[in-house]
DNA sequence: AAAATATGCTAAAGCCTTTTAGCATATTTG
DNA sequence: CAAATATGCTAAAAGGCTTTAGCATATTTT
């Protein structure tokens, strides 16, 4: 009733009658380095392709200390953002022949702890990190230790590490400058209440565009630790509390659909009413109607950038080679959602 | 320079005077089964908390062969279906001691053939499968070497296994009578090309329905192996080739998607040209104008589902303990997007 | 022709646990 | 009081691989 056991490094050796490092040195490629015939070799590699061994992976990684496993920390898999990126991430880091493990912090620092300790357990290669805030001293150390580590979407301050950003300030910048362009003068930002840097940056950019406007800022700061239901009421309070504003920009794309939802409620028809951008685009935003403008980021070219940095360092050996800090620039794909209705539409509309 | 050495049970058992073997039974809860006396095991406990010594993971996964590691096999993480199924089966995975490592087939046999060679090197202690037709015989034998596994979203025909699924052919009849309860009369089902069992319960439900108002089918099948913007292309063609069509199933969330893009272009406003209704809810046909009418699969119960047979299956011994064939009922949830306009309506915007 | 070097391979240590068989000593039983 | 049983713990094997030091033999150098 038992299948077959397992055939192991062991036997190949038997069979061929030779020694069990000759046939672990042809497999790992290190046969000419070693200095093994290249008939002996080839004859190696046929007899394990033949019997179809697998070394174990858990006795080599126990050996050697590599797991050819990624550890890989999300805000929440199943927000878009993440997802593509993990995807993205997923099939290069599968063509260099490495897994992913992943977790969702859900913003908890906590848990979050617990997941790094539970990836250094498993002894990861290297990790891909958006992370929550107060994790600065556990992260500081995993840079000290040497493990190759790459922080995405967000850095954690004073950590000096590897990092794939995307310019949000630019990006909220321009945003901002289209919706001034075209004559808003009320434009109203919605973030998060949590101070991740680059929902900070964000806010600069948003800043920034109306200090030189002399406009004045209206920013709504949302705690994201309550129910949807709760968090779109708050938004709905919001602008019944200004009636004034003309146009309002989201920092993140699931703050924009509760914004979205916020405004059906209320009744207040996009553009007519108000102009709506959002930080990150994704098939709702481009199929919704109006379609929203947003600040895409460059997902693709973030994930290249992000493996193309943490392979470099699992590869080369230099410890204190110097940090990366890559900063990717957005680009803001204006549609209906901000394009000023004309005075006669409006008044239509009245 | 170099950091404090990593601390091993040795050292634990070499501080405490005891033997390893002593440590480590009361480390893994055996310290009452071995008798140990409780004094002697709360020393232990105490030193260990003390100076946090963790034991490494891989060798304890290769002296016990467990690696309390899943592997999760699914269609495409950034599929929002499949991205909150993957956060759900996370939290609770999590909750009781496993990690995931995941990874997606994007319909390819033969790379779905390599993930799961690749899972069983890895020596994960179970599998949660998602998967492309043709590896019948790959999970068979799966399935006889007695690793706990899931099946869910679909199964494989022929391959007795664990299966979380949804009833699609219900919640496709119900859609399609919702339909034809309001008179609709051309309704037509947009459905992918492969042969998967989730897509062909879905056609066999719209089937049905049409067969017993003696109506004929109307059915475009996708090849999803192509552009996006010639999938949308391909339905606008089939929607212009059948003009007199008042209403769509689609059996996927993307198809939705693509079919809502290709309306769009068309100009076909929803519902008052043709009426909408997509299989698998999701932010975007909540959020739609007109919200858009599904059949919402129960995504929270199928995660806890997934991951109660598979904890069943890795705690309980039995091998041959049956299989769990588990049917989950989806929800019609009607929204604008199916409900047919008043004749006054239709009217005016002819 | 002896010494040095190159060639081709292997023995065995090491990675860090878990787990089994069993050794003393103490207690109970007949 | 000897034999049986219980108690409390440990030595050592096992898990499957990588890697280092080094052993013969063959070839080249002085």
């Amino acid at each position: 009733m038992e299948l077959k056991k397992r055939i192991l490094i062991h036997d190949i050796a038997k069979h061929l009658d030779v020694s069990i490092a000759t046939v672990s040195l042809v497999l790992n490629g290190r046969a000419k380095e070693k200095r093994i015939s290249d008939v002996l070799a080839e004859r190696v590699l046929n007899y394990v392709n033949e019997v179809g061994y697998k070394p174990n992976q858990l006795a080599k990684s126990l050996r050697s200390g590599k797991t050819h496993v990624l550890g890989l920390v999300v805000e929440d898999i199943a927000n878009p953002f993440f997802a593509t990126v993990a995807r993205l991430i997923e099939r290069k880091a599968l063509e260099n022949g490495y897994h992913i493990i992943y977790c969702s912090t859900n913003r908890d620092t906590a848990m979050t702890k617990d997941i790094l300790t539970m990836f250094e357990e498993r002894h990861v290669d290297g990790y891909v990190l958006a992370l929550p805030e107060g994790l600065e001293s556990e992260v500081s150390a995993l840079v000290r230790s040497g493990k190759p580590l790459v922080m995405f979407d967000r850095v954690l301050s004073g950590v000096p590490a590897n990092a794939v950003v995307v310019d949000g300030a630019t990006g909220m910048y321009e945003a901002a400058q289209h919706l001034l362009a075209q004559g808003y003068k009320s434009i109203a930002l919605i973030t998060i209440m949590h101070g991740q840097t680059q929902m900070i940056t964000r806010r600069q950019g948003y800043a920034q565009a109306l200090r030189e406007h002399n406009l004045p800022e209206l920013v709504s700061e949302i705690e994201l630790d309550q129910e949807p239901a709760q968090i779109v009421g708050q938004m709905e309070s919001f602008f019944q509390a200004h009636p004034h504003c003309e146009a309002v920009l989201f920092t993140t794309n699931y703050l924009g659909l509760y914004g979205l939802e916020a405004l059906n409620r209320l009744g207040w028809s996009v553009p007519n009413r108000i102009a709506v951008i959002s930080f990150d685009d994704n098939a709702l935003f481009r199929l919704y109607s109006p379609p929203i403008t947003v600040v895409a980021q460059p997902l693709e070219v973030m994930a290249e950038e992000i493996i193309k940095v943490l392979l470099t360092a699992l590869k080369g050996a230099k410890p204190t080679n110097g940090m990366v800090l890559l900063q990717l620039t957005p680009k803001l794909l204006i549609r209906q959602s901000s394009i000023r209705p004309s005075e006669s539409t409006r008044a239509n509309l009245k």
